[in-house]
DNA sequence: CTAAACTCTGGGGTATACTCCACGGTCAAG
DNA sequence: CTTGACCGTGGAGTATACCCCAGAGTTTAG
């Protein structure tokens, strides 16, 4: 697969992955004789992979340091059960601090009614 | 009021100040005769501003673009209203995709565990 | 053979909100 | 008069996830 190919199943662009293989989130590629990149199938499912991941909330840094779990899923299902329940709770304290940011938005809002109504 | 006074009285560093000084948040201060820097005391009063809006969610950018708030705010109750309204949307649409990227965690746990116990 | 299309590389730029460093002037105490 | 605290400046560095540009080799169609 080279790079054009890549780039219209993943639907990435081609910095975004030349950014990741710098990253060192996916194998540098070989290449042919005219130093083209040969991608091999497993790249995409990996870009896929990073893209779930990165819906979910997780950082490349984080996705880099998971790698293993899309090389050997089976293997690991403790680790990402672990990953994900850990995600789960920076996002529910993430939603946590806009909740309370809301309620400050709320009172200010109606401090400014107030305000208004007296003038 | 002197640099280290303002420091002290507003809890902030003396790079932060200065940043805020550069991007335009706070008015640049005189000077004494011996080029140091003498604040008012109003802005003291805009650093608790500041702070209190960002508290709210708001980028230094839209701060800045607020400022009218701070020095006249009885005239631009309707104004402040609006501001605080929108970013309460946003927040609101925030929490709204976290609330589904919290969905997602919770449907991989499952996936996860599902296949733990298949092993 | 030439022009267009494809590919590679290095390196700079973007947004956000600062922090940190180094150099140098100023002032007060002893 | 010297030493240490205080003050000011310019400029680099940090983290994140890319985008964009230019220069140059390669390949393909006509």
């Amino acid at each position: 697969m080279r790079t054009a190919q890549l780039i219209q199943a993943s639907g990435l662009s081609k910095d975004t992955i030349r950014y990741y293989e710098q990253r060192g989130l996916i194998p540098e590629p070989q290449r042919s004789s005219n130093n083209y990149k040969l991608y091999p199938k497993s790249t995409l499912e990996l870009l896929d992979f990073i893209a779930t991941a990165k819906q979910l909330g997780f950082t490349l840094n984080e996705i880099k340091n998971t790698l293993h779990l899309f090389y050997d899923e089976d293997l690991y299902c403790d680790s990402a059960i672990d990953l994900l329940k850990n995600k789960l709770m920076e996002v529910s304290q993430t939603i946590k601090q806009l909740e309370t940011q809301k309620k400050q938005l709320l009172g200010e809002i109606q401090y400014f009614k107030h305000k208004k109504s007296n003038k």
